[in-house]
DNA sequence: TTGTATGCGTTATCAG
DNA sequence: CTGATAACGCATACAA
């Protein structure tokens, strides 16, 4: 394993100390003209690059910034994902990726891990709402910035980014019912997220602000995909009477909706309507098109890193909550209840 | 910013030296139980981690992979991901991940970054067949232990994992071929890749088996995309005669093509026939459902790594070029050219 | 079986 | 402005 140039190499081509050479890179002090230009084509003709490592060692600190999220796979958040390194990428500093697959106790273990690398902050999507190793502030207890994404951990008082979960399912559900629907409902997601609690809870204040009233069994609670979308939507599709719209947590769920309507021999929107939430590219091809609140992952965690970024670098005391906006986008999934339904 | 604790305090805790402490955390030599016994407590209790920093500083060498894709927005390379991941935390190595944007200097910066990091081993899914920084065996000659995934970078010896390319798209096209479409037209993707080409010279070989001979205005260079794709299929669909058949070099370029024949107001398949690549998971969905060659980026991900960790491990000496194979998966994108079509 | 001491490649402090 | 030199936290060769 051939070892990599070092500084001391540097320092003996450039003829200067090895402290010198250190000056030259970090410029923390003024190094003469004519021996700056020495290091620096030292370092060009030798092709050093600084070790991170015993850079990170020294400075208790590195240029890497830790991220958890629940999957990779899917679809939602690779744009968040992709949102936090196009910031962190422009401002020198590079991502480490961990998959939780909403299991706290994994999550713990990559955080633990994490730290061990003396990363610059963390970004965290959590896998619920009450996690063993988020419970307090405790990133930030041990001086790690920390920034929460998409999904709030109780109790955290830090920096966080989410998008407006309780406003876009409310417009979503006040557009069913003014569309003329009034057997709603709404396939929850998992409820200890605060996202889909949120979403739940748009979707209750608009339909009691129109005075509908449904029953319990018309609130399913399932997980943020497309499995238990399906199983809970025919659930729901076997009812009587059936719901004439289904509002799902989002657009995972909403497609195991889609499937199951197709395999009860229904037809969409004709026999009953499908919200979804997220607006995933996927949304505009499935047939029919998927009416959606849309959310920009891109931006969520754009926004995300640089508030990060700005603790890191201490230009920002105060802990700030930013809620990005949703907005509808109404496609053929939806329609007004017919006549015959139900 | 609080430190962490270190070797030392666990060895002043547990009343035994740092180096005991260390050879009780490596299994490096046999230490007595009841000491043994008393540095595990004191670890426990005050939950130490050990610096990877230190130790990766000290044994020239980390627990990181790390690995580079084009981009993780695109649906296919997540999968990839994941499967690198699950089989890296695994063994205990953990990813760091950078997009490359099919750049090859984003591709170099990154990789010459990534070695300042001390990784144990690299996975990249190159940018471009001649990459700089990558046209001799750079990253082994380092002694850095590398494996490339789903293209081949021209020249590379090492260890490679790709999906059967040529045979998927031969096997596509001779589906389409008998099928009856003479006028089979190809997007072939970024003729710089490997993958890429590889599908079109399979579609080549199926169409100059049958016998069949087509203009070279049908087959167009596209991107990987859904917008060049789309920009393609434009062109193509204009042609007079019209082709009855788009093989299109993955799904993503192929719902480029479906939404192109939807502008023109004619009918998949009815006037035209779609074949995509990768079988990504939104072909089910998509209206009408893309018949595509199937192959599993979660294989292809997972593969690579197990060879990345095996060489890393030392247990394998020559180098091994993968072939993951590819299945067809026919849905209603494709039928019988009609009799009036063209 | 255990302890001591050295060095990994930097940064930072402190003289000169 | 420049050069020595002491940490940073750990692994490891060597001594005991």
């Amino acid at each position: 394993m051939a070892r990599a140039t070092t500084m001391k190499q540097i320092a003996e081509r450039a003829q200067v100390s090895i402290g010198t050479v250190s000056h030259v890179i970090n410029g923390t002090a003024s190094v003469r003209d004519k021996l700056r230009r020495r290091v620096l084509d030292a370092i060009a003709s030798l092709g050093y690059q600084p070790s991170q490592l015993a850079r990170g060692l020294r400075r208790n600190s590195t240029n890497m910034l830790g991220m958890v999220i629940p999957d990779i796979t899917n679809p939602f958040f690779p744009r968040v994902v992709r949102g936090v390194e196009d910031v962190a990428f422009e401002a020198s500093y590079r991502v480490v990726l961990c998959n939780t697959d909403n299991d706290s106790v994994k999550e713990k273990a990559y955080v633990d891990e994490l730290r061990s690398y003396r990363p610059a902050g963390l970004l965290v999507i959590p896998a619920a709402q009450r996690s063993l190793s988020f419970n307090s502030e405790y990133p930030m207890a041990a001086g790690l910035p920390a920034v929460y994404l998409d999904r709030r951990p109780a109790g955290w008082r830090g920096d966080a980014v989410v998008a407006a979960n309780e406003e876009g399912a409310f417009q979503a559900t006040s557009y069913l019912v003014k569309a003329g629907h009034t057997r709603l409902a709404m396939l929850t997601g998992p409820s200890h997220l605060t996202n889909a609690s949120e979403r739940l809870a748009g979707f209750r204040r608009a339909i009691s602000q129109h005075k509908i009233r449904i029953g319990q069994e018309y609130v399913q609670e399932t997980r943020f995909d497309r499995e238990t979308g399906y199983r809970a939507s025919m659930r729901l599709l076997r009812m009587l009477p059936r719901p004439t719209a289904i509002f799902a947590s989002n657009d995972m769920v909403a497609l195991g909706t889609l499937l199951a309507i197709r395999e009860m021999g229904l037809k969409c929107p004709r026999d009953i309507s499908v919200m979804g939430f997220d607006d995933l590219e996927f949304g505009m091809f499935t047939d029919p098109a998927l009416s959606s609140v849309h959310q920009s992952g891109y931006q969520l965690g754009a926004t995300a890193a640089r508030l990060l970024l700005e603790r890191i670098l201490g230009t920002r005391l105060s802990s700030r909550q930013v809620v990005l906006p949703t907005e509808l986008r109404i496609r053929n999934s939806v329609a007004p209840p017919s006549a015959l339904a139900g």
